[in-house]
DNA sequence: ATACTAAAGCAAAGATATTGCTTTTAGCTC
DNA sequence: GAGCTAAAAGCAATATCTTTGCTTTAGTAT
């Protein structure tokens, strides 16, 4: 179930749909997570309940659907000239992101949602950014995608939810060597 | 807060833990996950539902304790004699376990529960898992622990968790061989 | 335009969560 | 070990959230 789309998508549906997330976003914003809840939302949203719990059944399937929409938003990887400063680069970035206190939450809340519907949006969204990498050096043969997942993406990931410590940009940059064929 | 330890830790609040930790545990087993709730775990363990919301919170952090306490066990991991064997056998082992239903739902368990602070018991059990088999073999200095964490234990929970795949032995495989330094 | 029906609104009923107060009892002191 | 103190459980009333049947609104197709 993405976004859950309605069987019809137009006007009105679209517009509550925009409405909630919006006041999700507003209100999480607004810092008070502990005390949000499905009719805070529907108030602010001008909406009422019922209508959220029969779109999106309850709040972490809600919250779910908000967090997988930001990770829907592809950005292109900033263009370093290498493919080698553009993984590094990119690792940075993305790191950097996904540790915020926003990413964070982000991340949490798509573990938390649907079970396993949305989940993939998070890895997908790294996945479809170092392909893109990947595309823009044909000829780089290594390291593969499925290795930079394992051993860039995973570890990053893995420190930030398991751990939750925050690693630092050389400890970035050495999960990055280590990755690149050594030089001759 | 591990476990919520009462101030008064024995006879009844003891007996009381006990109690709701089996009705959990039970009621899990009983596989109806999504009818779970607190008034329902709390007439199963003969309780009364405030006492649950008084000492865990609310369904998610309780249940986020009784999985974490099924982290705190530590089993010795499986001895073959020699590290690398050691360590090929236990990627498999808890890779198993981990990726197994129980696993998963217990690692969400623990991960949706208290914001982060159980979220180091998961971590933590493969951490020093991790270590035993190092202090096994001392004299064994490559892969070190870190990045035994990084390469192996980091990418298998990220499969598990985020792209929903379970890998096969094989691909556990691959990624202890990569960490073992070359033969000669 | 009109008809059809998905989706929203409304409101009552049902379930869960919170809270003030009372009772029980673990742990301490004598 | 008997008594004291306060932590934690029980109880019950209240507040809040969730579900659901029915009505109304408004996309979409004809």
């Amino acid at each position: 179930m993405a976004t859950k789309t309605p069987v019809r998508p137009g006007g009105r549906s679209a517009r509550i749909q925009q409405s909630v997330h919006l006041a999700v976003n507003e209100l999480l914003d607004g810092g008070n997570r502990e005390d949000l809840t499905v009719p805070l939302i529907a108030a602010r949203a001008g909406v009422t309940p019922s209508t959220i719990y029969r779109r999106w059944g309850d709040l972490p399937a809600l919250l779910a659907d908000v967090a997988a929409q930001y990770f829907e938003t592809d950005e292109v990887p900033q263009e370093t000239g290498a493919f080698d400063s553009d993984l590094r680069a990119w690792g940075h970035q993305f790191h950097e992101e996904m540790s915020s206190p926003t990413g964070v939450q982000y991340i949490r809340d798509v573990l938390v949602g649907d079970q396993g519907g949305h989940s993939g949006a998070c890895a997908g969204y790294a996945l479809a950014q170092v392909e893109q990498i990947a595309q823009r050096w044909p000829q780089a043969k290594e390291p593969s995608v499925p290795e930079i997942m394992d051993h860039l993406v995973a570890p990053l990931m893995y420190g930030i939810v398991f751990a939750g410590n925050r690693l630092s940009a050389a400890d970035v940059d050495a999960l990055v060597d280590r990755l690149l064929p050594p030089e001759d």
